[in-house]
DNA sequence: GTCTATATTCGGATAGAC
DNA sequence: GTCTATCCGAATATAGAC
């Protein structure tokens, strides 16, 4: 039905919108605009701004979890699925590079407003963090499989974070491929000493 | 003279305020009542929101630079200098963990915003970097000296955003004994291959 | 230099016609 | 389900007295 694409439609406008500019920069004004609706005809959709934000976390998680699955089926190999991750900062370095990680930059602004969708937000992490935990573990790193997974999802995170600041893609390639080694080096050094860093 | 203190008291308590609830979400009426004063008198010492802004940075930007001298005399050998840096993430741990990095989360809002502050900000990230970059070349590492740096203020930018996120201390320390284990296996390594990650 | 108004703009939210 | 018109509060900014 109409209601339904209508909803969609403004879900999906917010959710690029509060990517490129933030949730608190971005107005109704804007949102409508992008979809082509009044601002009227907002508030039979959504109640409050925070109901659009609560539907655009879901939307994502939904998305997030997805493409995990994908990758799942994708790689054979654990290993495989953790290039998969690694392969974002790649495949998604021109929007790195503009507007920095979704997740994170949510994240850290809804952590600054003390906002209380802030734990719904949190929860895009604790996607990937179970996620690649899990592939940790089946790469045969059950004792330090955590360490490892947060270990990626930081390395990641600052990447993102200088590639945004000094809007140097060619930066996320080089640390890609420092990132690539260091998974070989776990993979290698399985069941031996740990690896430094 | 009174003018010079209260603009300072102005510029402390913007700083502070811009730090941990970011620069859009701080309103002239929270500096005023953080600093005792009306909002009226504001606009005597600044004209606009983004000239306390510009305030805030250069401030930032004059504490870091001599907290990066005090670290240059301190240490004798680069790599205690580069421990230093390491140290601030222990040193400010409870702050990051309710507030993030305090470069970092700026220069991402400031981008979010497109704001015209933003390379100012930026300004704070090179201070470090070229600082980082000078130590790993007296370490002995000419040619890698840059991509060094870049790679440990990415990693200390990450372990602040999921430090943030997660709300979790312990965390910081255990990347922090990680991060040291690289720095040394970095002096093993001098002269060597270059190490993984 | 600091204050008390006050002007102005903007964004979130509501009411009610169609 | 969508629109126009409007209210309301908050925040930046100004004017002018003291």
């Amino acid at each position: 039905m109409a209601n339904k694409l209508t909803r969609e439609c403004i879900v999906e406008a917010a959710d690029r919108l509060f990517y490129e500019q933030g949730f608190e920069h971005t107005s109704f004004a804007q949102i409508a605009q992008a979809v082509g609706i009044s601002r009227g005809n907002f508030y039979y959709h959504f109640k409050t701004k925070d109901d659009i934000l609560d539907a655009v976390i879901a939307y994502r998680v939904v998305r997030t979890s997805s493409m995990l699955d994908n990758w799942e089926v994708q790689g054979d190999r654990p290993s495989d699925r953790i290039r998969s991750f690694i392969g974002i900062l790649v495949m998604n370095q021109a929007r790195i590079k503009r507007y920095g990680c979704p997740v994170g930059t949510l994240c850290t602004e809804l952590a600054k407003l003390n906002h209380p969708a802030r734990e719904n937000a949190n929860e895009l992490f604790i996607l990937f963090r179970v996620w690649l935990r899990r592939q940790f573990e089946l790469l045969g790193r059950e004792q330090d499989a955590d360490a490892l997974a947060m270990h990626l999802l930081a390395f990641s995170q600052g990447v993102a974070t200088l590639a945004n600041a000094f809007e140097d893609e060619g930066f996320i390639d080089s640390e890609v491929s420092s990132l690539n080694a260091w998974l070989e080096s776990v993979e290698r050094q399985n069941n031996t000493q740990p690896e430094v860093l």
